[in-house]
DNA sequence: CTGTTAGCGCTTTCAC
DNA sequence: GTGAAAGCGCTAACAG
């Protein structure tokens, strides 16, 4: 139980150093200009003293805070840990620190998340909205001089920077390597119902890019798109939602799917998780893949190469698109005024064991 | 481009209001008492001025951050993700924020840290240590007056709660329910070096739970006991690690156990990584599980039920462990002087498919 | 209940 | 190169 000692300020150090706060100040926080003695007699009074800066005090002043605010859905998501660690190392390399928020793809939380990383003055925020239609939000903090970068989602008008993939050309090379084995009745497993929904009610998949959940929907789009070229014509009951991003979700979907007349013969799911339960569904439902149903998932998952069959995956450079998005929002709080850009990083199809030819007609 | 408004002040708001900067401070703070009617006019006024109280101000002042610093070895590992999910839902509820660190296992990343995040005047941290007897550094810290919880890892000797599970029983449990399986050459597959070391200089695994790193050392001390128990003499060619907590390091030691002459019919990795490798060397050596192997993992991630077989895992409450680490760190932060605790929450043995009886001798 | 007055620990003019 | 003084935006005593 020792006595809690207070961490000393400047004056201490000047005093104990014998110069003036101001000299002291200028050789701890190095700016300025201080000759090499004073540097050094400072230097030593603040280590006997067990000096340390005291980055608020700092902050107050310089109006920087040297935090990234960053805003996603789940840190416990695979995509989103890989990425939070890419902008870690991006942050730390650049005396950066990155504080945390998750949103559960909640619109309130996620406003809630950002009004306080503003109130806590962070220099910028990297956010992977919820929203793709939430464009007024953001861009009233934007305006007021927080700096906003997106990561893997983006809004249509919104006036910030992007990092992700381009999903519709994911989407779209990995149906055509279905293809290619050929596959013509290829399911769809997405999380987002909407998706689904408008698929529904617009016969061949007509314009699900224009949906909410982007991701989703442009990769949907680039599905389609595929099938289209190859001149199939895309079926709305082959792409469904389990309702949720959840593995039951998509156990559910896949279900769904094999209970059809026509059942696909090769299945896409959009995400890790999904594709996690596309597996076990088709393993409960007594199929063997790649015998029975192809799978090609999205996301190179720690696990992708050690379930049975090893799974074919398109692989996002996930901690890159982490990094890039912090570089990107390092040079506008440097004040870059360059007009927004839209960067996509390259994807790769990881061939492994989960795709075979298509099984023959029963 | 809308020129960049600057966020307004109290003062500003006082102005607007027609009150004076204390009233309209302690209106916006909610402290101190004022008139309902002061009250409405003042948040009147911050409306339609667009205030945003600025929290570095009033930290400067309170001495107080609402920051947590969370320092781990890597957050792309679903173990810390998780831990890091329970330890910021439960901070959000107090109005606390998490600020993340990783180490990856390096002591000068650890210091550099703790460093910074005491400098950045954080409320507390949780530190998973690299290193179970750098006591100094971290009781330095706490002396200073920055509390200390430690999450998943302890320190000997260090005045510091923890939280955690009780790694020596999970595994002397997991241990047993291999032998009450029929095996009696079970192996273990771990990441830290020193733990096969000192096993290689102990005879018996006499003394391990003394290393470096606790978790490793804790649980090879619990598998050692079971044995011991049940009548076997622990092998120290049966436990064996990699180099490191890669998949790959878990793919070489698991060979090297199957190549021994006498080789176990039964692993246990002592995480979820080395699980993964355990099994994809187990199907690269050709070998079925649990056939030819019985494998129990460490720690219940998103893909053992749905790798072949599901896998038989210790499973632990990683959320809430993240999140009474939390609870313990408010405690102190509120001014606890209560002597150190040390928390174990209850692990499940998860029954799954990956243990058989053992392969009878060919 | 409200207003005035000091600072928190640091950076930043501005003289010297 | 160094010192003195003036704040950053807010809270915390104090009076009134």
């Amino acid at each position: 139980m020792t006595a809690r000692r207070e961490i000393p300020t400047i004056p201490d150090v000047a005093r104990e150093a014998g110069v003036s706060m101001a000299t002291a100040a200028r050789a701890l926080g190095g700016y300025g200009s201080v000759s090499a003695a004073a540097k050094e007699r400072v230097a030593q009074a603040a280590k006997t003293l067990g000096y340390r800066p005291n980055v608020v005090a700092r902050s107050m002043i310089t109006g920087r805070t040297n935090a990234i605010g960053v805003v996603l859905a789940d840190i416990e998501n695979a995509f989103f840990s890989s990425a939070v660690r890419g902008i870690a190392d991006a942050a730390r390399a650049a005396g950066q620190h990155v504080i945390l928020a998750n949103t559960d793809e909640d619109i309130e939380k996620e406003h809630a998340a950002i009004r306080v990383f503003v109130e806590r003055r962070v220099d910028g925020l990297i956010v992977c909205p919820t929203d793709g239609t939430d464009r007024t939000y953001l861009r009233g903090i934007i305006e007021q001089g927080t700096p906003v970068v997106l990561l893997d989602r983006r809004i249509r008008g919104l006036r910030a920077d992007s990092v992700g993939i381009d999903n519709h050309r994911a989407a779209y090379e990995a149906t055509r390597y279905l293809l290619a084995a050929g596959h013509e009745r290829i399911g769809v497993v997405t999380g987002t119902a909407s998706d689904v929904e408008a698929a529904l009610h617009r016969p061949g998949l007509v314009g699900v890019e224009n949906l909410v959940g982007m991701t989703g929907g442009e990769r949907t789009a680039g599905y389609r798109d595929a099938l289209l070229q190859a001149g199939i014509e895309p079926r709305v009951d082959y792409v469904v939602s389990g309702g949720g991003y959840r593995r039951e979700d998509a156990v559910a979907a896949t279900k769904e799917l094999m209970a059809l007349e026509e059942p696909p013969t090769a299945i896409l799911p959009l995400d890790s998780i999904l594709s996690l339960g596309v597996l076990q569904a088709v393993r409960e439902l007594g199929l063997r893949c790649p015998r029975d149903v192809s799978v090609v998932g999205f996301d190179d998952a720690e696990w992708t190469e050690t379930v049975t069959p090893p799974l074919t995956v398109v692989a996002q450079p996930v901690q890159e698109i982490g990094a890039r998005a912090l570089q990107r929002l390092l040079s506008r709080i440097d004040g870059s005024r360059q007009r927004p850009v839209h960067e996509t990083l390259e994807t790769t199809l990881v061939e492994r064991e989960s795709v075979g030819p298509p099984l023959s007609e029963g």
